[in-house]
DNA sequence: CTACATTGTTAGGGTATTCTAACAATCAAA
DNA sequence: TTTGATTGTTAGAATACCCTAACAATGTAG
């Protein structure tokens, strides 16, 4: 199996390719905060393995084996959140970095359990999508609501780089995974949105929280 | 914090060491499947961080310090295996080799939920004693089964190398923690023991079963 | 008390992963 | 279209492990 670094670059060549499948050399030198130098021998290394296309000068492309072993990372990393959060009593705020920990463990028995234990889950607790066994993800079916329009009617469904400070914020404001949002008024000068949080209390959120909460239209 | 390989020296030393707490270069190259000249230049390292006195050709001796960490390593491997038991309900044959990849998990919280979760126990799935979180190790107090006598009435507490095989024997013959055996025969050619196990069926042990079985006299 | 077995050490090298410094390619903008 | 910023590459070296081969110290048995 993969080594715990083997398994980070994994993870993250998952999260930062776009459609395209396409990411930098910069992207993850930036993502993972290790040098340039460091991920360009990584990707050599990496292609050897057949993890990914690499050819100089061009992005990064992970291959089907590739993209398999990263969703896979991926799904150890969000079975733990989930149980951490399910069994153990963990806020969402503080699982990410315990599973960072946990994901590398090299016990597939351990993961089935906790799959189990929290009764095979598609979602982690802040709405991504958990790859099955096979590394097969589904897409999930969602706007940001700095998108929507005066007048919809939406339920949050997810996050976009869910950060501690973002989960945070979301907690004081008494917002979960499921909530619903009638959008009343968007702010012409800076994009700000009020809306009615659960058809009671109206709240005003800046764009730049807007454009993380990932919404189902017709809630 | 250490790193894995430093973790399963520290691990290593402190189950191998007796009363003394002096440990042979072999004895670690044995136990970790490590050539001697790693374990030698691993010694020098971990002297250099304090861990433990090394001295050449002299046995190599853990530190307070370096007894401190090692306890601490041994205590997050069996709070992991009571709650792998506990909570998750695996086997105890099976949890040993979870443990031992999940021992290594940087994650302070994670640790302390799970002793909470499992109501702060004092010994682990086969009997052996839990360090507490200041690195102290309670002494239990047993004696092999192998030493008792004929007549004697003990109850098990716990085993000496459990591994999975004896476990499975165990298990097989219907045997857990704190069940009771009346003495009722030694065999003086191999050193089997016939005894009442649980006060209903009898059984007889072959000397490298009893040699194994930690029990309590006078249950 | 010598000789052999065991145990420990040194020397030298390999892999995985990281870094900095210096240079080359690419791309966008004036 | 030249230039400058960004991005990527090479070279060279450091650290943390691991190994084998060869040798030295220790201790035990005759």
């Amino acid at each position: 199996m993969a080594s715990h670094t083997v398994e980070n670059y994994l993870k993250a060549l998952f999260a930062l390719a776009n459609e395209a499948g396409e990411v930098g050399i910069s992207d993850l030198s930036d993502h993972l905060a290790v040098s340039k130098p460091s991920v360009n021998s990584m990707a050599k290394a990496l292609q050897q393995d057949g993890f990914l296309k690499y050819e100089k000068y061009k992005p990064l492309k992970l291959t089907a084996k590739g993209k398999k072993a990263a969703a896979l990372v991926v799904r150890k990393h969000r079975l733990t959140e989930m149980f951490l959060v399910e069994q153990m009593g963990f806020g969402w705020d503080e699982v990410h970095d315990i599973a960072e920990q946990v994901e590398h463990v090299k016990a597939p028995a351990f993961f089935d359990r906790m799959d189990e234990l929290v009764g095979f889950p598609t979602v982690d607790p802040h709405g991504s999508p958990i790859p099955d066994a096979q590394g097969n993800v589904l897409e999930i079916d969602c706007v940001k609501l700095s998108e929507c329009a005066v007048g919809d009617k939406v339920s949050l469904v997810g996050l976009s780089q869910s950060s501690k400070s973002l989960l945070t914020f979301l907690d004081s404001h008494g917002i979960a995974l499921g909530h619903t949002f009638d959008i009343r008024a968007v702010e012409p000068f800076d994009g700000s949105m009020t809306v009615v949080h659960q058809g009671a209390t109206d709240q005003t959120f800046s764009l730049k929280v807007c454009e993380r909460l990932l919404v189902n239209k017709e809630a």
